[in-house]
RNA sequence: GCCGAUGUGGUGGAAUGGUAGACACAACGGACUUAAAAUCCGUUGGCCUUUGGGCCGUGCGGGUUCAAGUCCCGCCGUCGGUACCA
């Protein structure tokens, strides 16, 4: 419908125009230092979208409103004065691609060029400012080379320990490790652990992953096997410690820090038949109250604790554990379950014997795989102790009024020998002292955070540069990168865990009999370090120039160069930790100078379905942003999703939205165009050039104000409010200054590029005083503060607090004749009448506030 | 349970502690038109009204203040994340 009927300006005529035009005069490119056309005198702006998984199904509505916000920002930036990199790139390997090869036989990068392909005319045809020259994939052989060199650096590191910092394996073997032990210190090591393998997906997962492919329906086991994994865990603290010094939202550094989960304690020694049990606790301050012990069904010491009597009934219980799927056995309302294993563990702290039980409610996983419960003071020891009849001690006293039947807060000693009346946290010091000195525990911090499991059986990934020799792993040289798998007959998983590169004898066998690493990295590896690239995205003698580095991503301060990065809160724990854990290697080893990547990161919300509802292909509310371009342009898709709310809250799609701001630019537009009878485009008579009143000056001197403080703060909303209040009052004129024009669509352009430099174009022909060349290369204008005052200001006279009287008074006026006018106004009066006026408060420019009774 | 958001007209949303509802959408009325679309101009939180206005109103209950959507305390609802992590 829309389409038939005429259009309010012609944006399917300009806007491809202007791309074009972008395109050729490669206006939005940005020199590197040494380049032609570099200017060091500039300060630098690093804008930086999440680079999209190029699907098959293309863009949706939510990538344009990430990436308009960015665009705003480093048009407006440019305009400032800065040196702006905004660049875009693909996120290109990934399963769907291989999906499409297992089912065609086509190799997955035809598959991905094809939606690359279809994904950037998408992007162009929103009249984004990236520097095209910049863009990458992670799936370019040059981009892979230096993936898989990153990986090299990991692989060729260890962690310090007395430093904590990344440092080359080479200063080991100078200090004559051994092979072995060196391999067991490397940030990119082999494990054999129990990992989480996808029979269906065909390959493991990273325990970041589980969830989400869980929820897709997938099946996911834990079994064991030799997978390659990344040390995290070796800067959990950094990564939690260096959180503090970036302007993240503050939801997402929590996300980080629940996700590593630092805990401080204890590890407490209990003895059980001569063996030591070692567990841990968070509150070895209530090691008194200790009234049995339970082990992980896993725990190897089960076995040989188990009393002949008990035997059966342990066995029973572990074979139940061992058939329930994780998510059965940490299901929310599951009752505790357990078996008594008939041995006796021994407090250190009293020498009492305690009963040792078995139960799944503990991790094999995390901390020693046993703990110490103590019922008085932790539900879920609680839980099980009545339900068990396990006798239960309070050994902590709460402060009044906190008394609970399960109190887990900190309190006072008590029952607990020679930490009676000590507070918790004095208590805590205390036994860990204690336990110290007699060497029956030391004092620990758990992690939740796990090695990251690196390797993928899958075919579309980087191979990792690796080959085996006599069963030990060498790295490949530098020369031979990247390394790229070779095309398959068939892209089939085998459905054993075992890598689809196996499949190729010819590239896995080489002919000095060692053969080729053949897991592939996860799709996590080339986000990793994109943002990096960028900034030197052609250069094939190194990942990144160190030139590049020092000027894009100086930190000037802040602890990471980007300045602004966008995206979705889909990554909080995957991506955004992984790229800080590889930073910090590359800082550690030399290579970077900031410690952070992101200084400034902004999760825009999600944009939901008409309906409310998410946007889904089986919803049927999906919004394709190609429908909306082809029917309102680009300009208007840009502003809407601009003016649909603050960017970083959820809010639902509304095509009468569109049509709204899409009204706003028809507005615009017939500030400088007219149709005449035959329907052409003729400038309107109303334009002059004119000195504009002081109405005139102070509402686009406003505008100027707003629209730049509010793109500084991302309320583009609000921006594009003020645009349309002062579009509406121009278009009151009878004469309209085309001075007043020109400015509104200065500060309009970074929201709607395509239709503002159309206009100002048409206007420089008429009018040859206005500033040369397109208004992206203008600078942003200055506003004049003297426009902004007013002569006469409206006051609000209150009594008591409620408005009875508004009074226009000059803007000079003082406080006290302020008073003196509001008293004596008449409207005012009626509501003081029969009462004292007890106080008067003058606010000058605002209000007078009566307070009379 | 915990963590983080959030609650304002019919709707999306504005409001440095200082005139609640800017700007839009929808709706209604009018102009233009043979008619419609588009455009332009009005009205639009609720209740009462003698048409001057008045009263009520930002999830609920308290509090601080001359003044609270905004600050404090306690609840309730919604959304997102996360969870036997000892």
């Amino acid at each position: 419908m829309m389409s038939q009927r005429r259009k309010q300006f012609p944006f399917d005529d300009f806007e491809p125009r202007w791309q074009q035009h972008w395109e050729e005069n490669k206006t939005f490119s940005a020199p590197n230092p040494g380049d032609k056309g570099f200017d060091a005198s500039k300060p630098k702006f690093y804008a930086l979208d999440m680079f999209p998984y190029p699907s098959g199904s293309g863009l949706h509505v939510g990538h344009p409103e990430g990436y308009t916000a960015t665009d705003i920002i480093s048009r407006y930036k440019r305009m400032k004065g800065y040196n702006v990199l905004h660049p875009m790139g693909w996120d290109s390997f990934g399963l769907p691609a291989e999906q499409h090869a297992i089912k065609t036989g086509e190799h997955p990068r035809i598959n991905t060029e094809n939606n690359v392909n279809n994904f950037r005319r998408q992007l162009k045809s929103l009249g984004f400012a990236y520097d095209w020259d910049r863009e990458v994939a992670t799936t370019d052989p040059e981009y892979v080379k230096w993936t898989q060199w990153i990986f090299l650096q990991l692989y060729h590191s260890y962690v310090c320990e007395e430093t904590g910092k990344a440092r080359p394996v080479s200063e080991l073997e100078e200090k004559g490790f051994s092979r072995e032990v060196i391999d067991e210190k490397r940030l990119a090591f082999v494990a054999d652990t129990p990992v989480n393998w996808s029979p269906d997906l065909g390959t493991v997962l990273a325990n970041e992953e589980v969830e989400e492919w869980r929820s897709k329906g997938h099946t996911v086991e834990r079994r064991p096997l030799r997978q390659w994994m990344l040390r995290i865990t070796a800067f959990a603290d950094r990564l939690i410690d260096d959180l503090d010094d970036l302007d993240w939202p503050e939801g997402i550094k929590n996300l980080q820090r629940n996700w590593i989960g630092r805990s401080e304690g204890a590890e407490v020694d209990f003895t059980i038949a001569g063996e030591k049990v070692t567990v841990f606790t968070t509150r070895p301050d209530t090691l008194f109250g200790a009234t049995y012990m339970v082990l992980a069904p896993e725990h190897p010491l089960v076995d040989k604790i188990a009393t002949p009597e008990q035997k059966e009934a342990v066995e029973e219980y572990r074979k139940v554990c061992a058939s329930k799927s994780d998510l059965e056995r940490t299901g929310l309302a599951t009752e505790k379950t357990g078996v008594f294993t008939g041995g006796y563990a021994i407090n250190p702290v009293n020498k009492e014997e305690i009963p040792v039980w078995i139960a799944d409610y503990v991790m094999m996983g995390y901390g020693t795989g046993a703990i110490m419960a103590v019922p008085a003071h932790d539900e879920r020891d609680m839980e099980f102790a009545e339900k068990f009849e396990i006798p239960i001690i309070e050994v902590v006293q709460a402060p009044e009024g906190n008394e609970d039947n399960c109190f887990c807060g900190h309190g006072t000693a008590i029952n607990s020998g020679f930490l009676d009346g000590l507070s918790t946290a004095d208590a805590k010091e205390k036994i860990i002292d204690w336990l110290e000195k007699s060497y029956l525990g030391k004092r620990t911090t758990n992690y939740k955070l796990r090695d990251w499991l690196f390797s993928r059986q899958r075919y579309w990934g980087e191979p990792f540069p690796i080959v085996w020799k006599d069963g030990l792993h060498y790295g490949i040289d530098e020369s031979e990168l990247p390394l790229l798998a070779p095309p398959l007959e068939d892209y089939k998983p085998t459905g054993k865990p075992e890598a689809i590169l196996a499949k190729a004898k010819d590239w896995v066998e080489l002919e000095d009999g060692s053969i080729r690493e053949t897991n592939t990295m996860p799709q996590w590896a080339g986000s990793c370090w994109y943002y990096l690239r960028y900034c030197d995205a052609r250069n094939s003698e190194a990942f990144i120039s160190p030139e590049a580095e020092e000027y894009w991503l100086s930190g000037d301060g802040k602890a990471g160069g980007v300045d602004l990065y966008i995206g979705g809160t889909e990554h909080a724990v995957l991506h955004l930790l992984y790229a800080r854990f590889w930073h910090k290697v590359l800082n550690d080893l030399g290579y970077l100078k900031t410690p952070e990547p992101f200084h400034k990161l902004v999760n825009q919300g999600l944009i939901m379905g008409e309906d409310g509802q998410k946007m889904s292909k089986s919803r049927g509310n999906v919004v394709n942003p190609d429908e909306v371009v082809d029917l309102y342009g680009a300009d208007s898709l840009r502003l809407y999703e601009m003016f649909m709310g603050p960017l970083e809250q959820v809010k639902p799609w509304s095509m009468k939205g569109v049509e709204g701001v899409y009204r706003f630019l028809g507005r615009v537009w017939r500030l400088v165009y007219e149709a005449d009878q035959e329907g052409n485009w003729k400038m309107r008579e109303q334009l002059v050039d004119a000195k504009p009143d002081k109405a005139t000056n102070k509402v686009v001197h406003a505008t100027i104000k707003k629209v730049g403080e509010d793109i500084d703060s991302l309320s583009f909303n609000t921006a594009i409010s003020q645009m349309m209040v002062c579009s509406n009052e121009l278009g009151k004129l009878d004469k309209l200054p085309v001075s007043s024009v020109a400015l509104l669509l200065q500060v309009l352009n970074p929201f709607a590029p395509h239709i503002t430099e159309e206009l100002y174009q048409v206007l420089q022909k008429e009018f040859k005083d206005l500033p040369e060349g397109d208004l992206a290369s203008q600078d942003w204008p200055a506003y004049n503060e003297e426009y902004l005052i007013e002569d006469e200001i409206e006051i609000v006279v209150q009594v008591n607090g409620k408005v009875r009287d508004k009074l226009t008074v000059s803007k000079d006026a003082s406080k006290e004749e302020l008073e003196a006018l509001a008293l004596k106004s008449e409207k005012a009066q009626v509501f003081i009448e029969g009462n004292t006026v007890r106080k008067v408060i003058v606010v000058p420019g605002r209000l007078v506030n009566i307070v009379a009774n």
